[in-house]
DNA sequence: TGCCAGGCCGGGT
DNA sequence: ACCCGGCATGGC
């Protein structure tokens, strides 16, 4: 078969995935949350945490009207982290969070205009240098907050396209950056696509393929 | 009850 | 270049 061929295979294969991961649960208009500013604290909150956690910790963030630039900046990191408490690791994420927002107000004085005018891959090398935010933290950010098409991959994604075996397994693991290409060279550069892929995969993930238990039978993916 | 959750870092080999 | 321990709360 000719390497063209196998190529739209693939293509297809995928589309076939969002399309029926788009069919079961309808659209879900990520990424939760009323501003570009919450999304990117959201961004950071989540990692290795469930959403739930985070939800609770950024309620109690804006309970006190904290959830604005000038404000997170000037806050004390030890009553951050008691703020964010539910989310877990609160000690980690607060300084995570710091730095994150002392790069975000120092060099675009907190404008996300400002910031996401930069293109999109030299604007992620910037953000991956800042200690705590790494690859899908970025990208996230980059996605779901700078509407740039660039693919978020998670431990869900990559555990969905093993079971599919459309990846390497277990030992041997391929690297984020193969994953993600992996998607972006099959799939149109559509942020808007991206953006609802990402979404459905954590939604299946959650639902239908945990760790301990997944649920084959019911999984929307089960025939393919 | 124990395992899992929308990772990342630093240190060791 | 991998591999591992640490970080921590809340749900099921």
């Amino acid at each position: 078969m000719l390497d063209m061929e196998k190529d739209n295979k693939v293509k297809e294969k995928l589309l076939n995935i969002y399309q029926r991961l788009r069919d079961f649960f309808g659209p879900l208009s990520w990424w939760p949350g009323d501003s570009k500013l919450e999304i990117m604290v959201g961004a950071i909150l989540t990692q290795n945490t469930n959403w739930q956690n985070v939800s609770r910790a950024i309620s109690r963030i804006k309970e006190y009207n904290l959830l604005k630039v000038t404000e997170l900046y000037n806050i004390d990191e030890k009553y951050l982290a008691q703020l964010i408490k539910p989310c877990g690791y609160y000690n980690l994420k607060a300084k995570r969070l710091k730095n994150f927002i002392n790069y975000f107000y120092r060099l675009y004085d907190g404008s996300t205009e400002k910031m996401f005018v930069r293109d999109c891959y030299s604007l992620r090398e910037e953000l991956l240098g800042i200690n705590g935010i790494g690859q899908e933290t970025a990208d996230s950010i980059l996605l779901y907050a700078g509407e740039k098409p660039i693919f978020v991959v998670d431990s869900y994604t990559r555990r969905i396209l093993e079971r599919h075996k459309m990846i390497q397994c277990d030992s041997n693991k391929d690297s984020y950056e193969k994953i993600q290409a992996f998607f972006m060279n099959n799939l149109p550069k559509d942020h808007n696509l991206y953006n609802e892929f990402h979404a459905q995969i954590v939604m299946v993930g959650k639902n239908y393929c945990k760790l301990g238990k997944p649920d084959c039978q019911k999984c929307p993916l089960s025939s393919i």
